[in-house]
RNA sequence: GCCCAGGUGGCGGAAUCGGUAGACGCAGCGGAUUCAAAAUCCGCCGCCGCAAGGUGUGGGGGUUCGAGUCCCCCCCUGGGCACCA
């Protein structure tokens, strides 16, 4: 054995080792329980960043500590490989997003094998591949001709200068970012998945999820936005036609109150009366600018024009006036909405920078309403009762929901509907790096998905996109061919799918990455996976995405289960400080941490000593320039080094401010453990405590491994957290080396307790316990180490004294003692005698293996 | 704007079911070792106070023998908002 620690010879070393014995392939074996553990797979942006480390670090340890633990694990890896990056890196290099991919590819595995996670890597996939996406093109073509897919027109941010679509996060303050135009929103269709059908399923499939998060449940629930309201119309007369005008509310209750109602730029009605209306034209035009992202228009100020046009109340047959408002959203509900100014926070707004009227129906007892200023029991559901609602006076919100919609459905005006808030989910995208659409466009019969034995649709790897639209276009080779049904010359889609399809059902696909089938029948052996690990960020969009293509997948007979992910464990980000400067159009330029420094308190960029703007603490991107680069630490520290400091440094589930310092300690810990194995093993061979009398010390320091041994244990199953595993451990280490002696009984606990150390820490910290192991046990493989009930058992325990609540001393009793001998030690002590100044106890609060509160 | 989290020493964090606030680590301070330094080892380390003691978990209120933990209100920070992944 070395006495120094080289965690470079020793890494090296034991990957060598685990790749030539195969030690991680998984082979299905019905004997053993199956564990699957599956961490998000990576975007391929160029080399790891911190938040793959500490994201793939937690799946290794859970992966790891199974396996100990008698599992049959399998730990796959592949790469989301498709998605804008690549495109934009082909833009600034002139390389093709393809071989820009697999260049990354090759550097980030190579950089994953350094960090040595027990990963099956025979099972890696990349999304980009034909043998991938063939069978996601595959299962397009079936869900089209059932109609789970269809096409629809849908809005998306146009970019005039550069002639193409705009992801939301290309459009900065309603600009392109590229060109800095003004952005459009325009309309284009689209191919749909009709997740809305699965809406209802999806809701009642988070309760049977015990092992999510239940913040991720609740935000997915309120994502899918199930409420039960009513769908009313109001009746009017158009160019001498009768037509309705239909609105969703949940707040059927205030129908009395409706002084307006307001409807999307994008409406029908709003398109008529736009007609003969140049102003209204004009507003319509404007509302048509800006991006389409929710934060944008739930953000921006309201503002709206009268139409001119009138419908009736569906009860009264009053008059009521249609306004253009430039916050309805047209792609939910039906694109209007009634305004009931009153009651509703926004609509109160709106009427009074227009002048509209503002009708309360509705009355709290003890308040009184105004129309000055909004007041939160204005829109009060519980409190408050119907007034001013004619036949409906003094009913409360659920009565006179039910009572007005029973009136509605008798007119045949209305109804009580659940509406969701999720929409279907659009998943054409205008660009090129992504996965086909298997659609060829025919003027004689339409749209034709491509047939299985044509499949795939090979995207060619050869393009360089130049940032003006979609390159598939200008490919002839691509875009030409003959129509499957008819054979007469057709179009082929030039539309790619969203980056999202690829990763809704690659967990399934690793069960059997090399089946000529979507899944064979290995996907059920793997699933569902037991363990879930990724970034917080993804809480809503790829969890619901994933859980709603599982459901696909099983009603076409390819998986028997009906959710993919058993547990979820969402990591928190790994975020640092942000530094921009800002030129005169407003375009931000982004510095990374690591070229700043502060002088004189103001941070400067090191290259040119003048200063930049902080922009506040964020996740690590590479749009903020603000990701730290784990591969210093990796050739300065080892693996090692980094695994032990990222589940160290904070719990799996908050987010981890990025901070060189701590990395050391992390480092000078294994340096100690290595010294003291090291140490340790000088006095010559020696076998564990296998039983017979103890000291002091040695009983209990043989206490705590073992309680040690129970914690770790708890904290890796059960809480999942794992820096109070490394600090039980540390803990554990500084005692043994409180302990003195070189006795054979002392050196065999001495012994125990460094295979526990090793056996604790081997999932965190692989690379240093197997070379440690190879000294202390060799030819033996690390084990974890049975709990020995006996070396727990304590004859004296010690208990908190307080006198009213205020902590004022121990007390030491007996483990066995019961309550009344316990209180009677408590109000003999001198202590107690002292802070109750002998006035007699009113009450004596015991709390067995806690504390002692004496109440005077 | 809407939905979901979080806020504890100089810093990262611990306190698992309402029961000793600050485990463990970083930084800092003092000492040992050294020609010297690094490394290592030992000790101290929330704040006020010489001490006794008081005080302290974003702010305000409440429940309780006892609140970082439960309830109400407020402030701040982060994540998501459907075309970043």
């Amino acid at each position: 054995m070395q006495e120094k620690y080289l965690p470079q010879d020793i890494e090296r070393a034991a990957q060598a080792k685990w790749a030539h014995t195969e030690a991680f392939r998984a082979h299905e074996d019905p004997a053993k329980p199956k564990y699957y553990c599956l961490s998000m797979f990576p975007y391929p942006s160029g080399k790891l960043h911190m938040g793959h480390v500490r994201n793939y670090t937690i799946g290794d340890v859970l992966a790891r500590y199974h396996a100990m633990r008698g599992f049959n694990v399998l730990q796959p890896m592949g790469w989301d490989a498709f998605g804008l990056p690549a495109e934009n890196a082909a833009i600034a290099n002139g390389v093709p997003p393809a071989a820009w991919t697999y260049a990354n590819i090759d550097h980030m595995r190579a950089q994953l094998k350094a960090l040595g996670f027990a990963i099956d890597w025979s099972r890696e996939l990349a999304t980009c591949k034909p043998d991938y996406y063939r069978w996601e093109q595959w299962l397009f073509t079936r869900l089209f001709e059932k109609g789970v897919i269809y096409k629809k027109m849908a809005t998306v941010n146009w970019d005039p200068v550069d002639q193409t679509v705009l992801a939301n996060e290309q459009v900065i303050d309603g600009r392109g970012w590229r060109s800095g135009a003004l952005v459009e929103k325009r309309d284009i269709p689209m191919y749909f998945f009709r997740i809305t059908q699965y809406a209802d399923e999806l809701l009642a499939g988070l309760d049977t999820l015990p092992g999510w998060p239940e913040r991720v449940k609740t935000m997915q629930a309120n994502w899918i936005g199930k409420s039960t309201g009513v769908r009313l119309a109001f009746p009017y007369e158009l160019d001498g036609r009768e037509d309705r005008l239909w609105v969703f509310t949940t707040r059927a209750d205030t129908l009395m109150g409706v002084t307006f109602v307001a409807v999307a730029a994008e409406h029908p009605l709003a398109t008529r009366a736009a007609e003969n209306n140049p102003a209204l034209a004009a507003f319509i035009a404007e509302c048509k600018q800006g991006s389409v992202a929710e934060a944008d228009m739930a953000t921006m100020e309201k503002k709206g024009m009268d139409t001119g046009l009138k419908v009736a109340h569906p009860l009264t047959g009053e008059e009521v006036p249609v306004w253009v408002g430039n916050y309805v959203l047209m792609s939910y509900g039906e694109g209007a909405v009634m305004a009931v100014p009153a009651h509703d926070e926004r609509d109160f707004g709106f009427a009074r920078k227009y002048g509209l009227p503002i009708r309360q129906v509705i009355a709290v007892e003890g308040e009184t309403f105004s129309t000055d200023a909004w007041a939160e029991w204005y829109g009060d559901k519980q409190r408050g009762v119907c007034v001013n609602s004619g036949k409906y006076d003094g009913l409360g919100h659920e009565a006179a929901v039910n009572t007005i919609a029973a009136d509605l459905e008798a007119l045949g005006l209305g109804e009580t509907k659940t509406q969701f808030r999720l929409r279907d989910w659009g998943i054409s995208r205008q660009r090129y790096w992504g996965c086909p659409i298997p659609i060829v466009h025919c003027d004689h019969c339409g749209d034709v998905p491509v047939p299985a034995d044509q499949l795939p649709v090979v995207l060619p790897e050869d393009v360089v996109p130049d940032g003006s639209g979609n390159p598939l276009n200008k490919r002839a080779d691509f875009v030409n061919c003959a129509c499957p049904k008819c054979g007469q010359p057709a179009r082929r889609e030039t539309d790619t799918m969203d980056t999202f399809v690829e990763s809704s059902w690659y967990y399934a696909r690793y069960a059997c990455p090399d089946a000529n089938q979507m899944l064979d029948a290995r996907a059920n052996d793997w699933l569902p996976v037991d363990q879930y690990i990724g970034g917080i960020e993804h809480a809503i969009l790829h969890l619901l995405y994933a859980r709603f293509f599982h459901k696909l997948m099983r009603d076409e007979g390819l998986v028997t289960s009906d959710e993919p992910f058993a547990n979820l464990l969402t990591q928190g980000m790994v975020i640092a400080e942000t530094f921009y400067r800002e030129d005169a159009s407003g375009k931000k330029t982004w510095f990374s941490p690591a070229d700043v420094e502060t002088r004189d308190g103001v941070p400067v960029l090191k290259s040119d000593g003048a200063p930049v703007i902080h922009g506040g603490t964020e996740k690590m991107s590479k749009s903020k320039n603000n990701g730290v680069d784990p591969q210093a630490l990796i050739d300065q520290y080892g693996a090692d080094t980094a695994r032990l400091f990222t589940m160290f440094a904070a719990p799996p589930e908050q987010s981890l401010e990025w901070s060189d310092a701590g990395v050391e300690g992390a480092n000078r810990f294994l340096r100690r453990l290595w010294k003291m194995t090291w140490d340790h093993l000088q006095g010559g061979p020696v076998a564990a405590y296998a039983g017979g009398a103890l000291g002091d010390a040695t009983k209990a320091l043989r206490r705590q491994l073992h309680q040690t041994l129970q914690k770790v244990a708890d904290d890796i199953e059960r809480r999942k957290q794992f820096n109070t595993a490394i600090a039980a451990n540390m803990e554990l280490m500084n005692a043994l080396a409180k302990l003195e002696g070189d006795d054979p009984m002392t050196r065999a606990v001495r012994q125990e307790t460094l295979e526990g150390v090793v056996a604790m820490l081997a999932p965190i910290v692989p690379h240093i316990c197997e070379a440690l192991q190879a000294e202390l046990k060799p030819g033996c493989a690390i084990a974890w180490p049975a709990v020995d009930e006996s070396a727990l058992v304590q004859d004296e325990i010690e208990l908190v004294l307080q006198v009213n609540g205020k902590l004022r001393g121990a007390l030491r009793v007996p483990a066995a003692a019961d309550r009344a001998a316990i209180e009677a030690q408590a109000l003999a002590s001198e202590v107690v005698r002292k802070h109750t100044e002998g006035k007699p106890p009113k009450k004596v609060v015991v709390v067995p293996g806690r504390l002692v509160n004496i109440v005077v």
